[in-house]
This record gives C-alpha cells, structure tokens and sequence, in this order.
DNA sequence: CTGAAAACCAAAAACGTTTTTGGTTTTCAG
DNA sequence: CTGAAAACCAAAAACGTTTTTGGTTTTCAG
C-alpha cells in the first residue's frame, strides 16, 4: 500500500519509458505529433505508475485551469437551495464530460461578490465564472465584460449583452395574470420579489400587460416588493389587508412568498383556494406537500444547467459572440387558485 | 480601466519598491524576519498596484494550496440539501477566517467518491477533505489514512479513530422511541434510512435499547430499511399495513420517510396524529409546513459545520490525534405524536 | 568598546509541468 | 531516386511564486 510514498511525476513516467518528458507530456495532453503507439505505452505507463499531473504546475504553465467556478451568494434561504442544485447538476454534467471540473465558491455577502470573482479571476483560479442573482446594473458583469473573462450567467442585466440563460418571468407573469384574469378576478395583487434583481422587473412587466391586455386598470397598491426572507410573503398579505379593499387573487413572483403569504392569510381566517386565489412560481418541494397544493410555475433548471454549462464551454472555444436562452416554465395547476367569485369581493 | 492590462506579478512589486522579490514574498506572506515598516510599505503598494499571488504558482513551490475540499456525492434528492448547505456554512465561516477557501466538488455516484478523492488528493488541489456519508466500512477513509491525508467526515465510521462530528442518533433514536412508549405506545416501528450508512446502525441502536430498557419485544418485523428516494416512506407503510397488526406509532429515522410514510396513510384515510404517532428526524423545514406539524429532532447543523472547520484547521496546523465530537439533538413537539388510545390498535 | 546574536534583506534555486524551438527520421509525390 | 513535407521526438526555456542560503547591518550584554 506505501509504496507509491514517494510521488510520481511527469518524469519518472518519461525515464521509465525512455521518452523526453515533453514527449510524454504531448502525447498525455494529446497533440497529434506523436505516434499513436507511443502514445498507448505512455497512456498505459502513466496509469501503470499512477501519474497525476500537478494541478499547480500544469495550471503554471499553461494558464489553463480546466475549472470552472459558479458562485452562489448569501445570504441564502433554505427555500432557494433547491433551484440551485438543481441547476448545478446540469452544469456539472455536460462540463465533465469535457473535462472540466465545476467548483463552488461562496460569498459571504453581498459586498464580497464582487471581491470574490475579482479574486477568482485575479489568482488564476479558474477559466469561467458562472453565477446568477443578477441585477438590472451589476457591477459583476462589468468587471468581468471589462477583463474579457468568460462568464455566464442566470438572469440577465438590462443591457443585455452578454451570455445567459433565463427563465422567461415576464412569460411567467403574463401567463399567471391572465389565468387570475380569465379564472374571473379583476383586483389582483402582485407580490413582487426584490427589484433589485433584474427578474423580478421581468416578473411586473408581464404582470402590467396582462392586465392592460384586458383593460384592468393599474393599481400601485397591489404591487407589493417582498424581501427574501421567510415570513416576507405574510407581511405583505398584512400590508393588502390594510387596504381597504382585498384583492381577490394574489400573483407571487415565487414559491416562498405565495407559501409565507397564504400561512399569514391562514390566521385571519381566509381560506386560500376559496376565499383568494394565489398562483406562486418555482414550484419547490413544498408547493406539492401543502394543503391545498400550491399552483405554480415549474422551471426545466437540469436543462437550464446544460445549456448554461454549453454555453461556457463554447466560449472556451473561443467562439466569442454572447448566447443567449430564454426558457419558458410549465404551468403547474394545483388547488390554490380558483375562479372569483361574488362572496370573495364583498368581504373583507 | 483597461490600464491593467498587463498581470501585476511580484517582480513588478519589488522593483517598484527597490526590494527583492523574496523580501517581498517574505513580508506578504508574514515571515517575522522583516521590518515592520518594510512590511507595510510592501502591503500598500501591494494593493495599490493590485498585486495578487498567483494561486498556481505558489501553490506549486509551497504545496499549500489553502483550499479545503467539501465532497458531496450524488444521489442526492432535494431533500437532503438543506442539511448539508447549513453545515457548509458552518465550515467556510471558520475556514474563511483563518485564510482557507472552501471548495465544494460533486461526486456524480458511488464509485465516483472514491474517484474524486483521490483526484483531488494525488492532483495536489487541498490541503484536506471534508465529506459525509459515511459508511461501517468506508474506502474513502482507508484511502486518507493510509496517504495520511487531512480529512474530517460528518459521521463515523466503525472503527472510530478518525476525526468525525456527528449527530448523536443513538440518543435521537432513544429519545423517540422512549417518548412513544411513555406515550403508552407498545407497536412501534422504525422506518430506518439505509442501512449502508452507520448512522442508520445508531438510529437503531437507540431504538432498541429503549424497547429493551422499557421490557418491549423486539419484533424484526417491524423494522423497515428505506431509500433515499421521495416516496420510500410510502413503501414502507404500505409493507407495513400489510402485516396482520398495524404499529400504533412510528419512529422514522429522517423527515423525509416520516412525511412519504404519512402522505401513503393518509391515502388509506389512516390520520396521522389521530390513528398513527409519527415521530421524524432532521426538521427539514417542510416538517413544520404540513398539517399536522412532524415532531422531530432539530440539529444545530450550523454549530456542527463550525466544529468542523475547526477540527480542519487544528489538524492543518499539526495537531495528530483525532478528534470527535458528538452533538445532542433537540426534540421539536409539533402535532404527528400523540398518546396511545385503545382505539388505534383495534382498528387495521 | 567588543563580539555574538538578532534583524534584515538579496541572490539563486526550486516546485513540476507545458510550450517553444529545432533536429532527425519517415513518407510520398514527381 | 530526389527533395519537400510530415511525423516524431528531445532539449531547454518558461510559468510566478516560495524557500534556502548566506551576507550585511543593527542591537545589546558584558
């Protein structure tokens, strides 16, 4: 078992051979000047003698570090972990079966975001960086776009210059009014997620044409932002209690604040899926498991990882014009929305 | 912007100051045997010309590469990923803190793990290795120990010399089945998580001893091994049912066989905290979504992944022996336990 | 004031690869 | 058979640091 104590590196693979080491590291790395016999006896004694290149010196030399880095920001919900990994997977796949292997970085926060990428790609740490969360004006991408450093990303900016995937939210918030709209309900209220990320301004522009589409008027107050946090949805539900008067359908930009909303409605006694109609997005684990199930927006995120991890390997390849994906979701149909009707207006 | 085009590298640093590179390096990477005011001119200037080490280069010369890799291995379900994000978060916040990056690499399956950490390992890409998962007889530790690699891993294996946090399941698995029986409980069957893991082995340990400490039969019938898949738990009813006696309650070594188990007997109109105590493990956050609550055992996953940082940095700084430690569990009472009546065991 | 030890720094070697350069052998069209 | 091109390989340079070795200056006990 301690045999191989002592590490066995490019030349010893070499000097067993009777090679030169750069003839041993050519046909490892597969250039084609090198007899294709050759290269099986160097393939096999390299195995044989359980050869390794040095990640270092490799990455040294030749300024390729076969890694790509995907960056995920705090602070992060248990809730949004789901999309992520998910997400990742795809990823995942199609970069290893070109050889290259995906690694994940943290930020600890917001502010570290950009220090973090700036870091990766300052210390040579990788040939690409994915991430996502991206805002209408990110400084991320400028930095990045201002290196000339391949990256992709989930979520776009609003100049829209660069390659990314996206889940199509404006679809997403059309599709979802309109169903509110066709189901009978006028007084619809949006809970929005931050606007601060660029979906989220997707997400309202989809929901204002639905409704103009069917000349429901505008009405700020229906428009609520929510924080990614867990109870953001309920304060939000409290806010349109406030009102005078209740929308009789919600729209929320996503899973946990259709869920934190419809538990806060709970306890003032409004029974969502009779009382107010809800339509969420995501569809997370949890949408399926509550009672009533939560209708909502199911995202192909393996698929959206592929094309992402495509994405990034043809850039590597140096095709330098940016790509782009958008994806539309799947409407889920559950029990929480149901038609409007006349009870629901009058009350509250 | 485009002015630093051209790499800083540390020759330009030490030039720029009238030192040589090694006084530089020596200052940079906090040698005590330079100046304290050398040490801070070479500081300043070093940011100001945006100098940063090359990661590749230093690693090759010194062979730290200051990175530790997290290993977490397919297949996973969306279920288990809250429970390992938090601990990760634990582990970068101390790792962080001393100088360490975290790095996270999946393992597409099974006979991938091994693959990937000696990856990792041969190819010099860290200085330790965390991972989880782990097994009565595991290769991957006989791997490290024998290289006599860096490594801590969430759970133990049987031989028990290595460093491990782990939660203690023996008192998880105790403390429920006691609760059922001080319940008045005497049917109670463990729906237990693969047996392949050790933690399965200490879950059932618990559940033993306290049917033997409280003089209840041990009926092998009534011990169910599940998968990790989502409707395991339902299998296991349904094989459950199918016995002459249905149990009156129902110990379920994760949350995840608690919630399928209770979805499957709800659909043979079986109540759960009416009919049927169910008592989980984990306190995913969809045990306290549905309705009734799941009691289960809360852990400070947080807590653990610090200890576990904590366990990699003193290993790194030389310390030899292992270290363990053992964290207790907290038992959340939501609504799925309830006392025993004589009603339950009649019916079914 | 003296000499040893400590503080401070420079020069050069080294980490283990890949890439560049160039030399020799083989192939093959004419 | 000839000569150019292709195939094949070796030697040496280079990547950008850290570490080793050793030299000079400063400090300070006696």
């Amino acid at each position: 078992m301690n045999q191989s104590v002592k590490k066995v590196g490019i030349r010893e693979v070499a000097s067993h051979l009777g090679l030169s080491v750069s003839t041993v590291s050519r046909a490892l790395n597969g250039y084609n000047d090198v007899n294709p016999s050759t290269r099986e006896r160097v393939e096999q004694t390299a195995v044989q003698l359980g050869y390794k290149a040095s990640y270092a010196a490799a990455n040294l030399r030749s300024k390729q570090t076969r890694n790509i880095t995907f960056m995920v920001s705090k602070p992060w919900t248990k809730f949004v972990d789901p999309f992520f990994l998910s997400l990742l997977d795809g990823v995942e796949l199609v970069l290893r079966a070109q050889g290259y292997d995906l690694q994940i970085v943290m930020a600890r926060d917001y502010e570290k975001e950009i220090e973090t990428i700036q870091d990766a790609v300052e210390s040579n740490r990788c040939d690409g960086i994915l991430f996502g969360r991206t805002r209408p004006q990110d400084e991320r991408i400028e930095f990045l776009e201002d290196r000339k450093f391949p990256f992709v990303t989930v979520g776009r900016t609003l100049k829209d210059e660069h390659s990314w995937v996206d889940v199509d939210h404006v679809d997403i918030g059309y599709r979802a009014t309109e169903r509110l709209i066709q189901l009978g309900h006028r007084r619809i209220a949006h809970l929005v997620t931050p606007l601060r990320y660029t979906y989220s301004h997707h997400s309202q522009q989809g929901y204002r044409q639905a409704l103009a589409d069917h000349g429901i008027p505008h009405d700020p107050a229906l428009e609520v932002e929510c924080y990614l946090s867990r109870k953001t949805g309920g304060d939000a539900a409290r806010e349109l209690l406030s009102l005078g008067q209740m929308p009789t359908a919600l729209y929320c930009s996503n899973d946990m604040i259709a869920l934190s909303a419809i538990e806060a409605l709970r306890r003032f006694n409004i029974q969502v899926g009779k009382d107010i109609a809800v339509i969420g997005s995501d569809d997370m684990p949890l949408a399926a498991y509550v009672d009533p199930g939560l209708t909502t927006f199911r995202q192909d995120l393996d698929g959206m990882g592929m094309r992402m991890g495509q994405m990034m390997l043809s850039m590597l390849s140096g095709i330098a014009e940016p790509q782009q994906q958008k994806v539309k979701a799947e409407l889920i149909v559950r029990g929480t929305d149901m038609p409007y009707s006349r009870k629901n207006g009058d009350e509250a």
